[in-house]
DNA sequence: GCCATATTCAACCTACAAGTTGATTAACCG
DNA sequence: CGGTTAATCAACTTGTAGGTTGAATATGGC
């Protein structure tokens, strides 16, 4: 699978996005991870292994713990590949803009 | 599904964001979408669908055919969350502020 | 009305994703 | 050493994603 689709498919998970975002605020041992989710542990397992095989978490080791880490580096790449995106949305707002100037004009200026 | 779940899982196939890039040069019909790809018709249409489910594009109808277009805004919406990690990499990349601009300013079309 | 074209619907197959439970490995602690 | 804790491995189930082929629907042209 190609890098793009493996981080997209890995954060079309609500589970791992709410791991993301945990980690967001510091390194957690699986253990910490898991206990906020309804599901076992091993499950939280399985995801963190999706997320580690995207790249989006590093792991350490320290005696019988498995520090998780956020490595954001994947999240740049989709950010530049939406980037290329962005003037579709742009364009809308530009054009409301456009719109809204019009509108004003059409207001304030005396009738012809 | 969640709604982003549901945009980051569309985006997570190569050929939907191969669709994606075709549909970025302009309206097509389902026939001129699926030229370039080795799979059916059909395969194509179910691509379609998911898109569709998921705000991505949207269909007209003109005599037989179904034009489709890009929608962009819920790629806006995975920019905006995207935006609240990008501190995890600014720090790293610190020229990256100016790299996103550059981007941005471009109007090369996305490749897939 | 009939035929060709565009697209979708339906049934089916195969692979894999996400969860489970139970067993296993690895490290620390008394 | 034996027991406890952290985490993973393995086997299994279930649902769904992505592909196929074949039939059905809708529209325009003659």
């Amino acid at each position: 699978m190609d890098r793009l689709s493996e981080v997209f498919s890995a954060l079309a998970d609500p589970t791992r996005r709410a791991i993301l975002a945990r980690l967001a605020e510091g390194e957690a041992t699986v253990n910490q991870i898991a206990e906020p989710f309804p599901i076992s542990l091993q499950a939280v397992s399985k995801h963190l292994k999706v997320l580690e095989r995207a790249g989006l978490i590093s792991r350490g080791r320290e005696a019988q713990w498995r520090p998780c880490r956020l490595d954001a580096e994947p999240l740049r790449e989709v950010a530049d590949w939406i980037a290329g995106y962005q003037r579709f949305w742009k364009q809308r707002y530009d054009q409301l803009g456009e719109y809204l100037r019009q509108l004003q004009k059409d207001e304030t200026r005396p009738e012809e």
